[in-house]
DNA sequence: ACCTGAACACCGTTCAAGT
DNA sequence: ACCTGAACACCGTTCAAGT
């Protein structure tokens, strides 16, 4: 039982593991290093603190699922990266919360950004409002699934009151959510660029 | 120099003092009591555990503000409440990653959706739809003014790459959110009154 | 009714020293 | 280069006992 030197590889795909497994509230450094048969000061020779090993794993939950790309036109396609991305999300515990968290911390390009703004390039807006377009996806997006990941697990938890909240109610309340935000975008494209009066 | 009796709303406003001073990750219970010249579990006889406290300053922050009544149609005070709502986060520092997290855990109905929500009692949407409206427009409003107050914590503290962010460039982001989302909630309403096809 | 004292069971992080 | 040992400076929470 000889334990082989640890890359920094090891390190974030344990702690994913122990993350859909028991969930960040649990996923300390201690608790990780002992899965790793390691001191807790070991992990520190790998990354330099825990913000930093969140930010990757957020960055791995997220570029796991590839960006959709057979949807035609930039509100079809800026429709399906959504949809990855919640896909994407809901593969693992918490991710919303980490995400969101990494985001806050502006540790880095956001790669959940970035493929929400890629589907944008073909789209009529000028930069700044494709940015903009994107963030408000992203921010609802997150929104959503965090919320949603939440009240999955209080519901495996036994308590909760009233309604049972089905999976689909949750699909259902996130098409809705993106859809609103498209025909909104799409509103406005169509007042820009035609009609600049 | 004889300390009162505490009263539960003592505790509470002692805790929102610190929390736009030093900011959320330094209002901790040990801190919390050394301002109120009380030992830390004498705060366990007011609130039973930190959540409920957290939450208690959530519905303190968001209710701080009154309604906009001036608006008119729903649109109109859809878009007053989205407004006014950040104003009242502002208000506090990390005030919105508390309300966000208070709504994760689901702690009783959300103040900041209830208003939403009433925006839209005058909407032609149904229930079903108004609720998920008031939902996408929260997790937009919580989502930006997470982000525009960690930014702003950043800047102030020095660190930042680029640019300098300011607060009219934060503004315009927000404006743009709301436009859209309620763009696209009239373009929904218009398709969904008039012509069922 | 309201609070103290003292403990329990934890955290993240640093850093000299080992191999 | 990679890890241990040992410590530092904290957390939230409980609960018997005091007043």
């Amino acid at each position: 039982m000889q334990n082989a030197r640890l890359t920094r590889d090891d390190v974030a795909r344990a702690a994913l593991r122990i993350l859909d497994e028991l969930g960040l509230p649990d996923l300390t450094m201690r608790r990780l290093a002992a899965e790793l048969n390691v001191r807790p000061s070991a992990l520190y020779w790998h990354f330099p603190n825990k913000q930093t090993l969140l930010a990757d794993l957020a960055d791995r939950i997220v570029t796991r699922r590839h960006p959709a790309e057979s949807a035609s036109g930039w509100d079809g396609r800026l429709r399906a990266e959504a949809f990855v991305l919640r896909d994407a999300l809901l593969a693992y515990r918490d991710s919303a919360e980490i995400v969101s968290s990494s985001l806050a911390l502006g540790l880095g390009e956001n790669p959940a950004h970035a493929r929400l703004r890629q589907a944008l390039d073909s789209s009529p807006f000028d930069a700044e409002s494709a940015d903009r377009a994107a963030t408000t996806m992203l921010h609802f997006l997150l929104g959503h699934v965090s919320l949603e990941q939440q009240r999955l697990q209080y519901d495996s938890l036994g308590a909760r009151s009233g309604e049972p909240v089905t999976l689909e109610s949750h699909e259902g309340d996130f098409r809705f959510g993106v859809d609103i935000l498209i025909a909104g975008l799409r509103d406005r494209a169509s007042a820009d660029s035609p009609a600049p009066s």
